[in-house]
DNA sequence: CTCTGTGCAAACACTTTGCAGCTAA
DNA sequence: TTAGCTGCAAAGTGTTTGCACAGAG
């Protein structure tokens, strides 16, 4: 699982947020949450559980899939991680950090990032703020990438 | 399974089209794509297989889930159907039509519908443009839904 | 006539659940 | 101490696949 550049104290200031996020919302902290959240954002993909699982394992050896999984859903309910759009099977998770974008491949599903500044900061339409709390905001494109354009090419 | 008031000649149009588009990508016209496709657009929700598969049972009563399945993923492949963002099991589709965004909650999974203006026309970054075919642009938001709010209020 | 699409049934992959022991607070 | 968490194993659930027949072009 590729890494991040994330230096130890921007670390730390995630990983107390995310214990007073857990006290808030009257979770307990225990080792295999912290380990999830903590190999979650050191993640620069959006890792399935699968693949948190196999990070995670390097510290707490004996900590199972099961937990991973359900770890992953509890996060994704207290706001703390998010389910990648147009997600098919694995799921894939993002720790919601920096302001970044998604593209995905209608064709082979892959999921590519990017960042466009403007997207950073839309504005959530009135009538939605008021009714919903709005945890994420997401600009998502779909469409064919160029591998499986040029694939489509040579077939047609 | 919720309807639209699509008029006819809309109908009838969009129907032609999805015609032209499975001849262009060398996909023969059955009647069970055809009734897929209709009852993907004739519904305002966003169905899973199988709501689209109780409702094409009506006209194809000997129409297996299968092949439902199998249709939506085709119709996915080529543009003509997509599948909501933030999916969960199972896998919900749109028939792409109206400009529209979503809101999901990230408690309970609902998705509500809304549409606000100013995103029917988000540009596509260029480098983004010059890479990828884009079929589809759509503003995703997440967050707490008004009920779930209320829920953890009483809870914590 | 040919080759794709369909229906059926079985196989899969991932996720969820129940329970007993464990642990953070 | 005690509610909540974890690990294990088993059960689900939705999706995919293989194959033979049927039907569109």
């Amino acid at each position: 699982m590729p890494e991040k550049n994330h230096n130890e104290s921007e670390l730390e200031v995630k990983l107390s947020e995310f214990e007073i996020l857990c006290k808030t919302k009257g979770l307990k902290i225990t080792p295999q949450r912290i380990a999830v959240y903590r190999a979650l954002i050191a993640s620069s993909c959006h890792p399935t559980a699968e693949e948190v699982y196999q990070q995670v394992r390097r510290d707490l050896s004996n900590i199972s899939l099961d937990t991973v999984n359900r770890t992953l859903h509890t996060l994704t309910e207290i706001g703390a991680a998010f389910v990648v759009e147009g997600t098919g099977q694995p799921r894939r998770y993002d720790g919601g950090g920096e302001g970044h974008q998604h593209f995905r491949c209608i064709k082979c599903g892959r999921i590519v990032d990017f960042h466009y500044e403007p997207f950073d900061n839309i504005t959530v339409p009135e009538l939605l703020d008021r009714q919903f709390a709005v945890l994420r905001k997401t600009v998502y494109f779909e469409g064919l990438c160029d591998v499986c354009m040029g694939t489509k090419q040579l077939i047609n």
